[in-house]
DNA sequence: TGCCAAATGGTGGGC
DNA sequence: CCATTTGGCA
């Protein structure tokens, strides 16, 4: 494999990076953190970085890039990227992780080397508990005194071993993971669990700590701002002195995971512990000027010292791009807010799905609310967080099963569709284990696709697009794979009523989206959610874009309760308002409370303000 | 029936 | 963290 020379290495697939983004890929002798809003391509600046690694030589084979990401869309997508623009022997030593997938990766390697009592057996399960659980336990153990969030965290921040001594939270965090490697005849584990099994693991293990160090030189960390204290502390065990050289990226100002275990001050923590030189992004190719003006507005409330952005998205919409809808009831609100995004569709200023609404809390209400009005108007509304049987529809989305099922019925939908035939072509290489040497292999599994195809298109011309059809089609694209093969292939999958739960929901939504679908494609497009206005949380929109984003219940009521001190409310209207690549509204509704008054002061000298329903719906 | 304290649920994520 | 619901008791 022939390098690229360092000062010769040119970003891939884009024109240029900004002078901030070449100084800290640059950068390699030391740590950096990498601060940038919203918009300036965090992702991206961490797949140049990894390609120009790899291009230059700067990490050598065999050595390898550690990636850490939160979502597993994250690390998916990073992954990807990092593919598309090197050649498949240096993609290969990109290694993409979830935070919890890195770690159980770990466990299932070297779990034996985990010091007793602590030494998990080889066929432990995954538990997932929630607040009930914890509760349940502390509860029939006697903990009365203990509160559950307390246990929680707890559990996830004590360093092992944990004596059964003390005060009554490290007794009751003693007798947690007792009780977990003794539930009858299996041990449970939590990721949290896990976390605290590897740190234990590198702490006690020199050997292995060793074998760390040498394969990942190179360590990045995306939405750095989300590190609870366990992902840190193991950070630091595993790497700290190591040389390992970090790359982090993240937004101080989107951080709006305080309440679920986030370290309010990551940042400084890891500049302390890193010795990392900060270096802070000034691009926004999301959003045009006149919202980017807005945004800065914000973001100066939330950290005065913030430099405004340097906007690099063109302006492509005329009128306001910014204002607050002010209704009477929530009759009129939902009427008003169907009739306007009927009125854009129709003169093609935005596609359904390049709308979203978001709401704070309690989308499912909000849904109950919107969607007869926008039914009446030929719109559809699509809750994101919806469950479909036991699983919402986003979850369901970014499943394994669901984008290989879903790419398989499209081959047979379309006549011709070579991204959707090469994807199913790619799947079934990895699921059939087919290496990409081997030629032969390579053919019969290119043979095998094509005859599926031939049938996949007979059954769907035979089989009208109506809901009651959803299970057989459903059933040939599952068949065509093999449940078997597919369970074998993903670990999360191997407990039958995890897989029921997946393939249920994705047979229920196929039904759903046939009960209005004009043919299968239509039927599939409607799957993935195309011409829909989705709506959802602030807290699921965080990493999306829209052309025009409606912020449903600028109001006082009941979860509004929003004051300029409540930093993690601030962040949040934050990321709510950054998400628009083009117009950003707030709808308010005096039926159900007083508006936000700070934040109509605080957006007013931008320009921001009140619009009655009556001027909305004239122009 | 009315009052207060305690409990519960909501903003999420991971193989 | 906040808001709402529940349960116990007068």
């Amino acid at each position: 494999m022939t390098l690229v020379l360092r000062e010769k290495w040119k970003p891939q697939g884009v024109d240029d990076l900004e002078p901030r983004a070449w100084e800290a890929l640059r950068q390699t002798e030391r740590s950096v953190l990498v601060t940038a809003g919203a918009g300036a391509g965090k992702t991206e600046f961490l797949a140049q970085k990894a390609t120009y690694l790899l291009q230059t030589g700067l990490c050598p084979a065999p050595k390898r890039i550690l990636a850490i990401s939160f979502k597993r869309d994250a690390a998916r997508n990073l992954a990807e990227r990092v593919a598309k623009r090197c050649p498949a022997e240096q993609a290969r030593r990109f290694n993409s992780y979830t935070f919890d997938a890195f770690a159980k990766s770990l466990v299932d390697r070297f779990g034996a080397a985990v010091p007793e009592p602590y030494c998990p057996p080889a066929d432990y399960r995954i538990v997932m508990p929630g607040r009930r659980d914890y509760t349940h336990f502390l509860g029939t153990h006697g903990f009365h005194g203990v509160n559950t969030d307390t246990f929680g965290r707890a559990i996830a921040g004590a360093r092992l071993p944990v004596a059964n001594e003390g005060s009554a939270l490290q007794r009751s965090v003693a007798a947690y993971w007792h009780a977990q490697y003794n539930a009858q005849d299996e041990v449970l584990l939590s990721f949290p669990m896990i976390n605290r099994l590897v740190e234990l693991l590198i702490r006690e293990n020199p050997s292995i700590l060793k074998a760390l160090h040498l394969t990942y030189p190179v360590v990045f960390l995306d939405e750095f701002q989300d590190t609870t204290f366990a992902q840190f502390q193991l950070l630091r065990t595993a790497f700290e002195g190591s040389g390992a050289t970090f790359t982090a990226v993240g937004d101080n100002k989107q951080r709006i995971m305080v309440w679920a275990g986030a370290m309010p001050d990551a940042f400084a923590q890891f500049e302390q512990h890193f010795a990392a030189q900060r270096i802070s992004l000034v691009c926004n190719w999301r959003s045009h000027e006149d919202l980017v003006r807005i945004q800065h507005i914000i973001a100066s409330r939330i950290d005065p010292t913030v430099e405004e952005p340097e906007a690099r998205a063109a302006r492509l919409v005329d009128g306001d791009v910014a204002g607050i809808w002010e209704f009477e009831s929530e009759d009129e609100e939902s009427g008003c807010l169907a009739e306007w995004i009927e009125r854009e569709v129709r003169t093609s200023t935005v596609a359904p799905h390049d709308v979203a609404i978001l709401v704070r809390m309690h989308a499912d209400e909000v849904e109950r609310q919107l969607a007869p009005a926008f039914i009446e108007r030929g719109l559809r509304l699509r809750n994101v967080a919806r469950n479909v049987g036991d699983i919402a529809i986003q979850d369901l989305l970014g499943e394994d099963l669901t984008q290989i099922l879903l790419r398989l019925m499209r081959v047979g939908a379309a006549m011709r569709s070579p991204e959707n035939w090469n994807g199913a072509l790619l799947d079934l290489q990895f699921l059939e284990a087919v290496d990409p040497a081997d030629e032969m292999g390579q053919q019969s599994v290119r043979e095998r696709l094509q005859k599926f195809a031939r049938e996949m298109r007979r059954i769907l011309r035979h089989l009208a697009p109506v809901p009651e059809s959803a299970r057989e089609a459903a059933q040939a694209a599952l068949d065509f794979v093999g449940a078997e093969v597919l369970r074998r292939a993903f670990p999360s999958y191997q407990r039958q009523s995890d897989f029921d739960r997946v393939w249920n929901g994705f047979r229920l939504l196929l039904q759903e989206c046939l009960q209005h679908a004009e043919s299968w494609s239509g039927a599939l497009d409607e799957f993935e959610g195309l011409g829909q206005i989705a709506l959802m949380t602030i807290h699921k929109s965080k990493g999306l874009e829209f052309h025009t984003i409606i912020f449903y219940g600028l109001d006082n009521q009941s979860w509004w309760s929003l004051t300029p001190d409540r930093e993690e409310e601030l962040n949040s209207f934050f990321v709510a308002f950054t998400r628009a690549k083009q117009r950003a509204f707030f709808t308010l509704c005096t039926e159900r409370g007083q508006p936000v008054v700070w934040i109509e002061r605080l957006l007013a000298p931008a320009g921001v303000r009140r619009i009655n329903s009556v001027d909305l719906l004239n122009e």
